[in-house]
This record gives C-alpha cells, sequence and structure tokens, in this order.
DNA sequence: CGCAACTGCTGATGACATAAACAGTTTAGG
DNA sequence: CCTAAACTGTTTATGTCATCAGCAGTTGCG
C-alpha cells in the first residue's frame, strides 16, 4: 500500500512533466516508424467539437478514436490519458486569444470589460469549458497564460501592484466563470418545468423563507433585458476603482 | 430513436420531481414490508463523509454501500440514482445553515460579510462540493434555499430592488465558489513540483509574456499574508456600496 | 540490410452505474 | 388468522469506460 503510494506520486510528476509538455509542443518527434495519421492537437479538436456538439460526457476516447475511423488504443500513442486530453482541449478553445487592440490605450475600464466580454464569449460557446476546468489543478498552457497576460496588461493603467493585479484578474474570471454556469443551467432543456416545480415548492414552503419570497414578490427571479454579466463586471470594476482611487 | 428520445424526457421529468421529493423529504412512507435498515439522509451523510475523506471520485454506490455492510443495489431502494444522492450529499453538507444572529442589525456590510465568511467555510471543509455543485442544474433542498434567503435577507437594508439584491447574491456565490476552486488547487499535494514547473515554464517564455513577468517581478504570485477572499469581498462590496449610494 | 523505434490493432481487465429477477419479511384487509 | 400486496436486500447480468499488454506491420538510421 504504502509502496503504491508512492509509486503513484512518482507517476503524477511524470504526468505533470509529459502533460505540460504536451500543451507547449515540446517534445521532440520520431523519425523512425510510420508517419503518425494524427496530432495532439488534431485530436484535441475533433474532441473539442464533439464536447461543443454532445456535452462533455460524450467525450470517451472511443468517441474521439471513431470519428478519425481509429481505434481507441491509438489515442493513447498521442496523448497520455484522459486527463491530457481535456487539458488539451481547453487550450484548443482558448486559443483564440483575447484581442485588446479596438480598446484606447489607457482606458483599463474599457480594455477590461473587453477582456471580459471576451472570454465569457468563450465560456459561452463552449459550455463544457466550465466543468473541464473546474477542481483540477490547471496545467498551464501557452493561451491560458495569453489570457491572464492580456487580463494583467489591461489592468496596468490602474496603477495597481502586482498583486493586487493578479487578485483582481482572479476576480474577473471568478465572474467570467460563475456567469458560465448561470448560463449553463438556463440552457437546459428541462428549463420550464424545473421553474413549474420549484414555484410550486416555493410557494408551499413560503414562510419558511421569508426574505427569498419578498425578493420574488419584487420581481427578482422575472427576466429583465439587463445583462448580468454586466452588472456583475460593474460592481467590481466599481470597487477596483474605489481601491485605485484609495491610493493604494 | 425519436422514441427513445421522448422516453427520455419524460423520465427527467419524472426524476425532476422524484428528486424534489427526496430532497424535501415529501414522500409517503411505507408500512407494509420490512423495516428499512437506511434511510437517503444516512446515506447521504455517509457519502459525504467518504468525499470529505477520500474524494467525490471515491463516491461510488458500492463503495458506500459496503460503508453499511450492505450490496451496491440496496441504496436504490433509497435514492434513485447517483446524482440523486450527489443532491442529497450537497443538502446535508448545508444543513448546517448560516447563523446570522450575532451581526447587529442594519449593518448589512457586517451581514453580507459574514454570510460569505460562513459559506466559504463550508466550501473549505467539503473541496467536493465545489465539482457536486458544478455545472448540473441543481434541484433546490431547503438547506440551500435557506442560505438564499439568509443572504437575501441580509441585503436588505440596502434598499436595493429584490433584482438586484438577487443580483447581488450571485456575485457572491460566485466569490465564495471561485474562492474555493483557488483554495482546491491549492491544496493539492504536487503543489512544490507544480510551482518549479510553471516557473521554469515562464522564465523560458517570458518574452511572450510581457505584462505577466512584470507581475511576477513585482511579487504578483508571492504569497502573502492577506485573505483572498476577502480582498474579493471588499471590492464586491465597494461596488454594491457605489450602487446603493447611487440611490438605485 | 537489419534492427530499433515507431505505428495502429485486438483482447483483456477492472471499475462503475444500473437493469432484472428473485427470495425473504411485514402488515393491511378479508 | 391468513394471504397477498408492498416492501426489503441480494445475486447476476449488461454495457460503458479508461487503460494495460502484447502483436503485426512500417520506416529510416547505422
Amino acid at each position: 500500500m504504502a509502496g503504491r503510494n508512492k509509486e503513484k506520486e512518482q507517476d503524477k510528476v511524470r504526468d505533470l512533466r509529459a502533460g505540460l509538455a504536451l500543451l507547449w509542443g515540446e517534445q521532440e518527434q520520431p523519425t523512425r516508424g510510420p508517419k503518425p495519421k494524427l496530432t495532439p492537437l488534431r485530436i484535441a479538436e475533433a474532441a473539442a467539437a464533439l464536447a461543443d456538439a454532445e456535452g462533455l460526457d460524450a467525450v470517451s476516447m472511443s468517441r474521439v478514436a471513431a470519428g478519425f475511423g481509429v481505434s481507441a488504443m491509438a489515442l493513447y500513442r498521442y496523448v497520455p490519458g484522459k486527463t491530457e486530453l481535456v487539458e488539451l482541449m481547453v487550450e484548443s478553445v482558448l486559443a483564440e486569444g483575447p484581442d485588446l487592440a479596438g480598446v484606447p490605450a489607457g482606458d483599463w475600464r474599457a480594455a477590461v470589460t473587453e477582456w471580459t466580454r471576451q472570454c465569457a464569449r468563450v465560456y459561452a460557446a463552449h459550455p463544457w469549458l466550465l466543468t473541464a476546468t473546474a477542481m483540477r489543478r490547471q496545467l498551464l498552457g501557452p493561451c491560458q497564460l495569453r489570457w491572464l497576460d492580456a487580463a494583467l496588461a489591461a489592468l496596468e493603467p490602474t496603477g495597481l501592484g502586482g498583486a493586487q493585479r493578479h487578485r483582481v484578474f482572479l476576480l474577473l474570471i471568478g465572474l467570467v466563470r460563475n456567469h458560465a454556469q448561470q448560463r449553463n443551467e438556463r440552457e437546459e432543456e428541462q428549463e420550464r418545468e424545473w421553474d413549474r416545480l420549484t414555484g410550486e415548492l416555493l410557494a408551499r414552503h413560503a414562510a419558511r423563507f421569508p426574505a427569498l419570497t419578498r425578493a420574488i414578490a419584487e420581481g427578482a427571479f422575472d427576466p429583465d433585458g439587463t445583462d448580468p454579466l454586466r452588472f456583475g463586471l460593474d460592481r467590481i470594476l466599481d470597487g477596483v476603482e474605489a481601491l485605485v482611487a484609495a491610493g493604494a
């Protein structure tokens, strides 16, 4: 048992190293043997497309391999395992990096807003991205770093220190991911039935949740036109502005 | 195929109904037959304990059942499926509801801060909670609603409208979950190796990520004593304060 | 040329969720 | 009181999945 654990840890380190090499394309390609039919990138893109179409659960080694007309095990020649495949999927989808060229220089609010919008757009286009990046310690690929870099750059005109810029960045992806989660939830088909049942339940137990009942009475859950991402972003930016004004 | 789909949708509606009934304990219990050895609640608690100890992946029907000395299939007499079990686990962990009794009435900043802290504490105590509640449309159980109710109540002194109180609430759980994710990442064992490899990689590609490099030079990633949850919360609360001041 | 480094493939393994069918246990209702 | 219905937990089976081992064919370096 103890030995098993040790072995596992060493494996993990190797996996880490291998995974990073894969993400950064830093592996010498072989010269011998037959020409490979695939590449890690093409596999990842196919897997991402599959996830776009049928959800992350539909992405199994067999399904992805079948898309190329090869057996499941063939993929293992390109990718160490499913974990790494998912990491590559994330990278492939983040490849279209943030483009903040159109933003007036020095206007950090505009820059951050644009960054956030673009990031949210990616999450919206690929609902599985949220789950794929949840929980697991992310290995940072070049594309992820480009996004991070762009956000930090956008924040530079604030004059905030490095640590604070980083913290604001964390706040921002948090916002985006949170927004994505809410979007994903809304997208599910059973929505109407869900609303009905929940509403019913709420009416039945109104007494137990007075504040909630009041909020509902004020229309808290009625869909209004306003963009929830906008709301959160404005709150956060106002908060940052206050921090900047305080002269940190 | 079409028929299959239709069937599945109907099943989903039934599942929804059954799941809610389970969460709210609204099911007539039977009189015939042998006395049940278990209850959904006890199962959920055992499963949650298992997840606490070994992670969410360790929670399989067999493992949970083994903890009671019964066969895996026995659990299906109490819980429709694994999905519902996870929902019950979430509820069971959220049972120790928020307690805002010690907060001076009318001080919404203090109340919201306390709510956020307590919520974060639950997420910290049960790292799997984040994954368990990610993605999937949550069926709202009574405990989840209690948390929601408490947050909305804490926000009432702001004078904000129902819809805005709700939006602020969304911002707050977003913050908590975001914080939890970062905590979870930090908790992994391979941390040191991860830092080393990532740092190496970053040094090698510094030119590609100028803003990131600058931020790092300013110590953006050095651990300082400050609480990241606190930082985000203060930013958000400042933003809300600005909104309140604007007299919405 | 010949072997080493590759390729992709088949088959096996073990974990998992869950369906189906069965055997024992209560208790409501005649 | 007795029986059948409503339950209980169990064993067995199915299908899916990731992944390991071993094989047969392919290619280019020495």
